[in-house]
DNA sequence: AGGTATCCTTGATGCGAGTCAATTCCCGCT
DNA sequence: AGCGGGAATTGACTCGCATCAAGGATACCT
C-alpha cells in the first residue's frame, strides 16, 4: 500500500536537478520509497569507506562533504544545500563512500535505496541524459576544486566571498554587503585552513581596501579586485 | 554512404569501457562517424577554456590530462591509455574543457562529435546505466586525486613508486626493482613539483632505508613502508 | 553588573616546499 | 681520452601556512 507522502519531501525531490526531467509520477514513486529522518547539527551521515547502499536528499538544512586527512586535517569538497542529493555519486558508482558527510545545521533527510535511482533510469530513459550531463558537469567542477586548492588561502577566501556576493550580496552604503553564513571558525575549516590563518587573510583583504569587516558581516568595497584575486592572479 | 571503418578504430571503440554494454552495431555507427588522426608526441589535443564540441578515443598511444596553474605550474590529473576516451566528460557536460590534454607518445585518435554519444544514449538506454556508473566511478576517483594533492611530496613520490611496484615491479637481489618510466624532471612535473624538491624526496626515502637509487632504476627495499607513506601517514 | 564561555585576533616560531645559483654526474661525440 | 652539454644534485634563502601561546571581544546567563 502506498505510504503517505510528506509534501516537503515531495517538493525537495521535485526540486532535485539530478532528475529534473523526470515525470511527477516518477518523483512521487521516489518519494514513496523514501525513509525520512530528522537529525541534529553535526550528525555524521556517511563515513569514508562505508559501503554506499543508499543515498539521500536534503529536505531541509545543510551538510558538508569533506575528506579527513591522515593527520586529522579536513578538506571540504562541497557544501550541500536544501534540495540537493547526498552521496548519490557513490551510490551510482556502486562503490564505497569516498568522503565523509556531516550536517552543519539541523536537517531533514530523505534516504532512498540505490535501486530506486536505477529503476528511474529504466522507467524514463530521457532522465538518463540529464543525469549524464549533471554528473559530467560535477566532474568538470571538481577540476575547479583542485585548482582552488592550489591557490593560497587569501585567494580561496576571495573566491568564497565573491560567490557569496553573487548569491546573497545586498547593496549598502559603501558597497555590497554579505553575511558569511557561518562562524569564522567553520569557514576556516571549509576553506581547508585554520582560524588563525583565515583571520590573517581577512586582515589582508581589509588592509588592501577590498573589504570591511563587521563581525560576521562583510562589506565588499572592490568586487573586481575580489574576483581577480579569487581567480588566482597575484596582486 | 558508409565510410570504410578501420579495424583498429573499431577495436579501440569496442574496447571502451564507457559504452561497453552497447551493441556491435551501435559501436560500428560510432566508428563510422569518427575522424581519425595521427599526431606526434607532445601534441596538444585540447586546451583549457576551449568549447568541447567533440571528444576522442585513443586508438594508440598515451596522453596526459593536466591543469596549467596561473603561475605556469602543472598538475597532472590523469594519464590516458590506449582505448580510453579523451575529453568525453566535458563533451557530455556540454561545457568547455576544464583542463589541457597532451599526447606523451605518438598517437592515433578517433574524434567523435558530441552528438554521437547522445544518439547512442537514445538508441540504447541500457548503455545509460553503464555510463552513469562509469562517470560516477570517475567522480569517486577524483576525490582520491584531491587527497593525493593534499599530501607532501615525499608521500606523493612514495605513492607513485608503490603503483610502479604493483604494475612493473621485478624481484631482484635486494628487493623489488622498478623503472621510473620517465626522466626525473618529467616525473617532478607529473607529481606537481620541481626537480630539486623531487631530488630531496628521493634522498629522504633513501636515507630512511626504503629505497636504493640507481639512475632511473629504483630498488625498493621496504614495500610496506612505501605503501604506508604513500597513504599519507607520517613517519 | 559580574562572570563565564566561546569565538576571534595577534604575535612568535617552525616546517615544508619553491627559487636561485653553483656544482657534479652522466652520456654521447669527435 | 678528452670534451661539451643536459640532467641531476646540493646549499642558501624566502615565503606561506600551521602551530603554540597569549590576549581581547562578544554574547549569554543568573
Amino acid at each position: 500500500m502506498p505510504r503517505k507522502i510528506r509534501s516537503d519531501v515531495r517538493a525537495a525531490l521535485r526540486a532535485c536537478r539530478l532528475w529534473r526531467t523526470a515525470s511527477d509520477e516518477a518523483v512521487d514513486d521516489l518519494a514513496g520509497r523514501a525513509t525520512v529522518r530528522d537529525v541534529a547539527r553535526g550528525t555524521v551521515l556517511a563515513t569514508e569507506g562505508e559501503a554506499a547502499g543508499s543515498f539521500g536528499v536534503l529536505v531541509t538544512g545543510k551538510a558538508r562533504v569533506y575528506y579527513l586527512g591522515a593527520d586529522g586535517r579536513q578538506i571540504t569538497f562541497e557544501v550541500v544545500e536544501t534540495g540537493q542529493p547526498i552521496a548519490a555519486v557513490a551510490a551510482m558508482a556502486g562503490s564505497r563512500y569516498p568522503a565523509n558527510i556531516e550536517t552543519t545545521t539541523p536537517a531533514t533527510i530523505a534516504w532512498l535505496p540505490q535501486e530506486a535511482l536505477f529503476d528511474l533510469l529504466e522507467r524514463e530513459p530521457r532522465v538518463a541524459r540529464t543525469i549524464v550531463s549533471e554528473l559530467a558537469g560535477r566532474l568538470v567542477n571538481f577540476t575547479a576544486i583542485v585548482q582552488t586548492l592550489a591557490l593560497g588561502v587569501p585567494s580561496r577566501l576571495a573566491g568564497y566571498l565573491f560567490q557569496r556576493v553573487l548569491s546573497t550580496g545586498k547593496p549598502s552604503a559603501r558597497g555590497l554587503e554579505v553575511d558569511l553564513g557561518m562562524p569564522k571558525g567553520e569557514l576556516a575549516v571549509a576553506l581547508g585552513t585554520v582560524p588563525e590563518t583565515l583571520s590573517r587573510a581577512f586582515s589582508r583583504l581589509r588592509d588592501e581596501g577590498i573589504v570591511e569587516i563587521h563581525g560576521r558581516r562583510v562589506t565588499v568595497l572592490d568586487v573586481r579586485a575580489l574576483a581577480t584575486m579569487g581567480s588566482g592572479f597575484r596582486e
